[in-house]
DNA sequence: TTGTAGACTAACGTCGACA
DNA sequence: CTGTCGACGTTAGTCTACA
């Protein structure tokens, strides 16, 4: 499984979690609502500090969020 | 302390550590050399991507490298 | 609420060359 | 071995608008 298909799933699985939209999201984190989008749908690739951001807003740490997109990978191979 | 200043300190002493030059790195993980030199110096901010290949050869996990950066960032608050 | 489209700016990442 | 420079193509990330 390639990284940002990954990295969208758990973006939008945390999302949900935390009970926000992608407006919510985007507003707090400072990112672009349709940017958010993509980001969950494997079309963009973050940068570091972007998921500092977004790890911020979603209650993890970033290299939790990460370990999480590592799991993801592996599961599916 | 600054997310790219911090990345940039953790993969340079992870590299040396590893014992690599830039260049080896470079070669390994597919990337140029110019960059991995920016990117210990803090001028560039890498994306997930690019986490996972440098990751990779230096023998640590994504989620294990961003982890360190997180503590180098907490360090120098 | 979310996806998409287009147009845009800034930054990522490559490459060749030289100190 | 590493930093820097300039040039370049690609993509991150913003913004407005509409279904």
């Amino acid at each position: 499984m390639e990284i940002e298909g990954a990295f969208g799933l758990v973006l939008k699985e945390r999302r949900q979690a935390v009970g926000l939209s992608q407006l919510e999201l985007a507003n707090r984190s400072g990112l672009d609502r349709t940017f958010i989008s993509m980001l969950e749908r494997g079309q963009r690739r973050p940068t570091l500090n972007t998921i500092f951001s977004l790890a911020k807003e979603l209650g993890v740490s970033p290299s939790g969020f990460v370990k999480e997109v590592e799991k993801y990978i592996a599961k599916n191979e």
